[in-house]
DNA sequence: CTTTGGTTTAACCGTTTGGTTAATTTACGA
DNA sequence: TCGTAAATTAACCAAACGGTTAAACCAAAG
């Protein structure tokens, strides 16, 4: 660990602000976690706030970046689908709660929805616009593309929103099992939206 | 208002804990909420944690049971599918942050996950596990009915825990827009079922 | 009217919380 | 080697928190 003072807190945070959202998030658990006093989180961040402002839009605008990366690519709007579906589980799969997190903390604050995309950088309605574009090319625009993303997106984070609950109902809370079942939805998710989309 | 003390306060605790979650409930915004002093909830509910448990288990138990009623008829798998699916999305519609509050407190204490069912009465497994067998039945056991259960349960549910998102990109927060988007979804996600299972 | 028991309240308590401060340590250029 | 500014710490603070308590209230039984 030869990360400065700094990345450690922040790395931190991140880790505890997914985890517990930042209500459920203490300093000193932060402090903990980065291994050094909690006036160090004063000193670099002035206040939770602030510091769960920095993590938050960092975690909004990075995810939002991964997704557009998959969306640039010259290929068509179909094959984009199936390499959209494909990164966006590994993405989850590798980051599992932060969807969750994402949604739980627009939740709480929606207020600083505007801003937080305004300074992000990334605009959020372009990148979903885009992939709008791309549902829109492949049904003809014989549907409002909005219900095929959102019930794409459903398909893809409920699994991981729910897994405590479904892992035990399912899978006899067989992890092994379940990470088996999140792998099978690629193909499952991807059948299921070119089967609408095409008909 | 002629309900007793109890219940007063059981409706505030039910109203808060729901829109702010354990952790981020006060007692005292609780007692505001009922019109009445912090220490009757202690008085009637020892503590936080008595009040929220009873609270969450009820409200984990309602609503799979009103669940449970909608497979219980006496018709096709299919037609049972259709009903599902319209009377799930009212139900969302009546409690908008039942699902996300559930799903919430699941992962921020999965342990009592077990009990909760057990004390509860109803048991999921057997209300999702009548609800594999109408999939199964109705696809003939071509696909893994439980890939088509979560498809369906993230289809419906994201548009509501992912709301203030959403309406802001893809509808200007036009408020009366999304509502009308929400209805569509039933047809949406009933085509979008059965088209899968059928082919 | 008085007593009795459940109900309600204001005031209080100990702990935890985010945040501050003053002093100490460290890094490093003059 | 010294001086200085940044970095780090222990100790502390006020406010907010869940929870308690003793007294006041109130209805019903005697």
């Amino acid at each position: 660990m030869d990360s400065s003072t700094e990345e450690k807190i922040y790395e931190a945070a991140r880790k505890i602000f997914v985890l517990k959202g930042m209500e459920g998030a203490r300093m000193q658990e932060i402090a903990d976690e980065a291994g050094m006093n909690k006036a160090l989180l004063h000193y670099y961040f002035r206040s939770k706030e602030n510091l769960f402002k920095a993590v938050f839009k960092d975690i909004f605008s990075k995810f939002f970046t991964r997704v557009k990366g998959t969306l640039l690519s010259e290929i068509t709007a179909k094959e984009k689908l199936g390499i959209f579906i494909d990164n966006y589980i590994d993405l989850i799969a590798a980051n599992p709660y932060v969807p969750q997190f994402i949604i739980n903390e627009i939740n709480r604050d929606p207020k600083v929805l505007k801003s937080l995309m305004f300074e992000s950088g990334i605009e959020p309605q372009k990148i979903l616009g885009m992939f709008l574009h791309e549902v829109e090319s492949a049904n003809g625009t014989k549907l409002d593309p909005r219900h095929i993303v959102v019930s794409l997106l459903g398909m893809l984070i409920f699994p991981f929103a729910g897994r405590p609950l479904l892992q035990m109902i399912y899978f006899n809370d067989d992890v092994e099992a379940y990470n088996q079942f999140l792998n099978e939805r690629k193909t499952i998710v991807k059948n299921m939206i070119l089967k609408f989309i095409e008909a």
